[in-house]
DNA sequence: TGAATTTCCATGATATCCCATAATATGGCA
DNA sequence: TGCCATATTATGGGATATCATGGAAATTCA
């Protein structure tokens, strides 16, 4: 059975960008790393670029591996497929847990979504993400408001219900 | 036939946040983990965000996985998908029992839904819930007066025969 | 050779494991 | 049907491991 990354954390960065990624987090991936073995530390992929932009969103390597085969089976030159590539493989790193289990969040990250001396990890299934803390405050009460607004019949978990495997 | 969550009881919550799991409800979340097998502890979930916000709700890892693969049908990077992913995956912790059938309530999880030493368990069917004890009586007394103000065409148990297999 | 990174060591806080005990339920059996 | 032996459950306390975090030393590299 495979582990989803899941709930979130507040963690502190240091002043060399350190940050602790959670230790649930890091069974995931561990898990999702096909190299990865007792001895070693797991390799994984933050993605920076994306639709949001005000986050870092962390894959495991055969997650990413998911992505990726999604996207080469667009047509080849098409724009569609550059957008993505430019996004998902052009603004993205490989990054290694340390034996800590912490990773360097570069100052290009940091900046990237605004970081300063604290880090907050959420759990999204097969994908985490990286915030600053005001950020995702104010991206969980967006959400909040615009699910209140929803009608009946757009309601995510009532279409959840219609989809039946 | 698999089994149900059912019945209600009362625990002590210790200064650890320790708290036995309802017996009853052990071989439930243990028919419920795949991974299960006599000599481990079963894990499962709890969800503490969710609409209602006053009570955390447990469910087997089964039946988190049929949700987890409802939402990983809905298109990446949508919307409705994120929504379901932060209410579901980032407002949600794996848990696994100790080999005393006891969980442990982290602070952050007590003052959701502001329990002190007491937690009252709940089986709903395919979910438990976990409850302040008042909190609880008033989430009973209050479905109580709205049932009784319903119209004979209201009331769910004459609902129930009309529905469609 | 100075700045930036990476490696190594240190520590307090938290969470987990292990053992103990009292209360309750269960199952024969006379 | 009442009683005892045994298993299960609910709960507590202390020891131990893991986690989050900081700083110093070593290394890279430009």
């Amino acid at each position: 059975m495979t582990r989803q990354f899941r709930g979130e954390s507040l963690h502190k960065v240091d002043t060399k960008g350190r940050v602790s990624v959670p230790a649930a987090f890091r069974r995931v991936l561990e898990e999702g790393d096909p190299d990865f073995t007792g001895g070693s530390f797991p390799n994984f992929v933050i993605v920076y670029g994306g639709v949001r932009g005000n986050c870092l969103e962390g894959y495991t390597i055969s997650a990413i591996a998911k992505v990726d085969k999604l996207i080469s089976k667009m047509p080849r030159f098409s724009r569609d497929r550059e957008i993505l590539e430019r996004f998902i493989n052009t603004q993205s790193t490989y990054m290694q847990l340390d034996e800590t289990g912490r990773i360097v969040l570069s100052l290009k990250l940091k900046e990237k979504i605004g970081i300063k001396d604290e880090a907050l990890f959420a759990g999204m299934g097969e994908k985490f993400q990286i915030w600053e803390p005001k950020n995702y405050q104010n991206e969980v009460d967006n959400l909040d408001i615009a699910f209140k607004n929803l009608s009946e019949d757009e309601n995510p978990f009532l279409k959840l219900d219609q989809l039946q495997d």
